[in-house]
DNA sequence: GCGCTTCGTCGAAACGCTTCGATGATGACG
DNA sequence: CGTCATCATCGAAGCGTTTCGACGAAGCGC
């Protein structure tokens, strides 16, 4: 039925490795064949069987992003990573293969991984102590974390700096005369479990707070709306001075908003809200639009990607430049002001 | 490196083919050869190569997930699809590929199918007329659409029934008095792109209306909260006396709550507001939550899959029941009442 | 106890490509 | 004008499976 490298071959009136080497590139060929070559290849409407292709050069095309898939979807942000992850492969040349495997459970990702079917894997939703890592690792796939495990050394990442995002909402609102601030974090059980994110955000969270001499208040809690209401009662109870709340937890974020205007509570007047690690367009959707410390999005994804593909190009050639160079990178979170955060209250 | 299928077979003497027997089970092979095979297998921890196996068998174990993606991503509603896609066939033992490809140029489309990659694909934001479909059967790739085309004869899909889903809409607000409805849907290109939901959604829409002998009024904006105000403004020039509004439009949803509370306009004491086609998470994130008809979401995304799944199996046994089995489904959001819909104020 | 099917297993031929060593043809050089 | 690289191309050997035909060994009826 589709053509064969064969009829290529046959057309063109050249051997089957001819064929091969003008489509690789990997001898030189003469124009006048090279010509012949691709006007029977464009006759035949061929192209190359992936996986004939992927079995004698043991390269494969495809690369897995690994990540925890719960039933309700993941988020926009999150789904921001997995889009521009999406496009960088498909850009360079790759696929991207979504593959629902969590930090829980590293069997199915040993599977996965011995049966040779990725070239190289991105891992989201990292953990500090991550086993998925390890298997990797042991199993000799390439792979780049969007996230980071607690120790890097030798190993390739993506993140968000969440060090200077906090430091940011944190000088922002301090700035706005605020000095009680309560931080509103993902689930106990995010924290329990070392949740890249979660963990960190905490400490930078504390940290920054100390910087001004400020004492931090966290609040932990599940994620949707009825939970930002929950943390609103509970930081009130925490702290009934509280003028501004800072907070990662996408869905809660809203509740908080909701939870404050129920208590007769303006935003921004009386209490400011600044949400950190936010997509734009969710951002937006707030009332007051939410003062935000905007995450890089799809960058994250891309770059993570770009790094991944980069790695294996670089074992390909195996050349001079040792392979084993890493590539490890932060991306603050930006400022954007909009309409949940302003002066404290006198 | 890895172990082969030539080293289990050693290990457990055996020929190479009755370790793929055992693995198949194409044939039948005893209980002891069996023990002997697998117990070799665990040994070598081996798993085979999916490449290898590809080629040979002509069958390759990729889903491919044809969706345009913009920079910006995906929103909550649609993310749930390709979550419920991707979860559905990791259970199935496929592997789920994202392949940014839209409906405007076929081409890389036809790369994609030809390279014998994918076992199947699942077309998402289809078209009346999808240029993609006639590449998917030229090719001779296995389809299944999330969405429709107009004329479906022979082609499988799973689909939202946006007639009952309007139907229901309306219904809702007619029974609380609302005569002046106006629908708020997605961009003007995208109606005129003949984007599915959008375009079924406009008629479903006046055909709800005219039921109840009334007359139906659209808006159709961009995405995003600004232009949900803007879909306020337009609806109230084209009708001042409206005083309810039906929405698709995700994020101007959003935007239209904003518009209304400026113009002083309460939600639901004044003007009711019914989003379609949105994830309970999302809903609940509105202030007050959105009366919605809620997106079957992760589901559509299962079902298809399923269904894709379950045409490839048909097409290898090639058994009795005509492969050309079509699988059509439609299914409906349901109706959640929240805080936006109330009574038509007197 | 003779032919017969049935069952479990084997060997070898694909599958469609990449890659390596080999081979003529070509041109440079002394 | 013979010698040696150099260059473009070829042929063949894999890559790790699946799958098909074949073939002994049992098991059956008579």
């Amino acid at each position: 039925m589709a053509a064969t490298m064969t009829d290529v071959a046959r057309l063109a009136n050249v051997s089957v490795s001819t064929v091969s080497y003008v489509l690789t590139g990997a001898r030189p060929i003469s124009g006048a064949t090279r010509e012949r070559v691709l006007a029977a290849i464009a006759e035949l409407g061929y192209s190359p069987n992936a996986m004939a292709r992927g079995l004698a050069s043991r390269r494969s095309t495809l690369l897995g992003l690994l990540l925890p898939l719960g039933e309700d979807g993941v988020g926009a942000t999150v789904s921001a990573f997995v889009n521009g992850a999406a496009s960088a492969a498909s850009a360079a040349g790759y696929h991207l293969t979504l593959n629902p495997v969590g930090a829980d459970d590293a069997a199915p990702l040993r599977e996965l991984a011995s049966r040779r079917l990725l070239a190289g894997a991105a891992l989201m939703a990292v953990r500090l102590d991550d086993p998925r890592v390890d298997v990797l690792r042991e199993l000799g796939v390439p792979y780049v974390l969007i996230g980071r495990t607690r120790d890097t050394t030798g190993v390739s990442f993506v993140d968000i700096d969440f060090d200077t995002t906090m430091a940011d909402a944190v000088e922002h609102l301090v700035r706005l005369g605020h000095r009680r601030v309560v931080y509103v974090n993902h689930s106990q059980d995010a924290l329990a479990a070392g949740d890249g994110p979660t963990v960190r955000t905490a400490e930078a969270f504390a940290r920054a707070m100390r910087v001004h001499g400020l004492e931090p208040v966290m609040v932990a809690v599940d994620a949707g709306a009825a939970h930002g209401r929950i943390a609103v009662e509970e930081a009130l109870a925490r702290d009934p001075g509280v003028t501004a709340f800072v907070s990662m937890n996408e869905s809660a974020t809203f509740g908080i908003l909701a939870g404050l205007a129920d208590r007769g509570l303006r935003v921004p007047q009386d209490v400011s809200v600044v949400s950190v690690v936010m997509a734009p367009a969710v951002a937006e959707l707030a009332r007051p639009a939410l003062t935000a410390m905007e995450s890089p999005g799809a960058a994250l994804g891309r770059l993570a990607v770009e790094a991944l593909v980069d790695q294996l190009d670089r074992t390909d050639r195996r050349d001079e430049d040792k392979d084993k160079e890493v590539h490890q990178q932060l991306l603050p979170c930006t400022l954007r002001v909009r309409g949940t955060s302003g002066p404290v209250r006198s």
